[in-house]
DNA sequence: CGTCTATTTGAATGTACTCAAAAGCGGTGG
DNA sequence: CCACCGCTTTTGAGTACATTCAAATAGACG
């Protein structure tokens, strides 16, 4: 067995028990890939083949809107899954595109492989469920901060629970994340340092 | 079997297929309640001990901060799910109220008897992988909007979205959904109004 | 080194909130 | 069936939060 599975097949022995043959059966389907930064893993409107774990490195997954304003979604990094959801479910055009900020090396998973290991592995379907309910946790809480809380707190909230992400990507995407502009935000940090001092 | 499992019954056959044998165990483990407007069926700080599907009514779950101020995470009308997700799961303090908004008729699961549903009838892990995937494609899309969009563009989303939920809840409760002051909510009604006609 | 993008700064504007008060509406009891 | 009570909705004035636009500065990458 490859190396690089070992990340992915401890992460997934975290919540399902798997036999040899099993783990075996499963990095059979995984693809290996590495990828520069500044690659486009997936362009909104092109179809979403693939759902992504991450090795090491650090991506985006945002939506761009007639304006071409972005606001990014999530960033994911080492251990993280990254997906344009329901175009790779549902096979329609994604709506979100991905970009690689660091160097990243992936596992992938295509909707094929998924539903094949769902009917071979069916423990799958219990990983999947559980990976599911904490990402719709995760949105939960994000929707309740976006609506009781002010930009200050969220950027507050947003650095302490996510350091390493963010010292690793620019301020004007954190401030896409927040939903505010480059400018607001670079006023919010001097507000910010003057409190402190 | 009781003719209120009836629904919820089609509810699961949209996505597994069940034996007779396997509906009956299933249904023997629902738990059917009625309850009236203004009722509160989950209060912040308690355990959430069901998660309900809903047979007929609307029921609203939502925030408080500790300004009072209460935002709204879902509303939930008839086919719908509805708990307290992280409290439920967890088996920690619900920081969520939820309330009975009209007077409604609830199938209730119990997380004990949720996990040996999944024991008895790995099936089910399937049906709420489903469940909780579409939960979390819709809070990803709301995130998003609330990051791009203007109150009054979310606004006019949400009713053109969700008729059935947008004419039996109030105003006031529309507004914590939306993240604004029902005061707003009013102005960009009036304005809406001006500009239609 | 030079170029391109990110960040900062500031002024003007727009979006949404707060507070207070009036008007409207629904449910309850007489 | 009407009158009252409490809550929701409306209205308006004043304020705060956040955006836009433009220009200067700083940083990162090739």
């Amino acid at each position: 067995m490859s190396a690089q599975c070992q990340k992915i097949l401890n992460h997934v022995s975290k919540h399902i028990d798997l036999t040899s043959e099993e783990a075996e059966h499963f990095s059979s389907l995984l693809q290996f890939k590495a990828l520069p930064r500044q690659s486009v893993i997936l362009k909104s409107g092109n179809s979403c083949n693939t759902i992504n774990y991450v090795n090491t490195g650090v991506l985006r997954a945002f939506y761009t809107d007639d304006k071409d304003k972005e606001s990014t979604i999530m960033f994911a990094i080492a251990d993280w899954w990254i997906t344009d959801m329901h175009s790779f479910i549902n096979q329609t055009p994604a709506t979100l595109t991905i970009e690689v900020i660091e160097d990243c090396s992936l596992a992938q998973l295509s909707k094929a492989s998924l539903d094949k290991l769902f009917v071979d592995i069916p423990k799958f379907e219990r990983l999947f469920r559980i990976m599911m309910q904490n990402a719709y946790i995760r949105e939960q809480v994000r929707v309740l901060q976006n609506l009781s809380q002010s930009a200050e707190e969220r950027y507050e909230n947003f650095i302490r629970k996510y350091p390493q992400i963010s010292n690793r990507v620019t301020q004007k995407q954190i401030a896409s994340y927040l939903g505010i502009t480059p400018e607001f935000l670079s006023a919010l940090r001097k507000n910010r340092a003057t409190k402190k001092s």
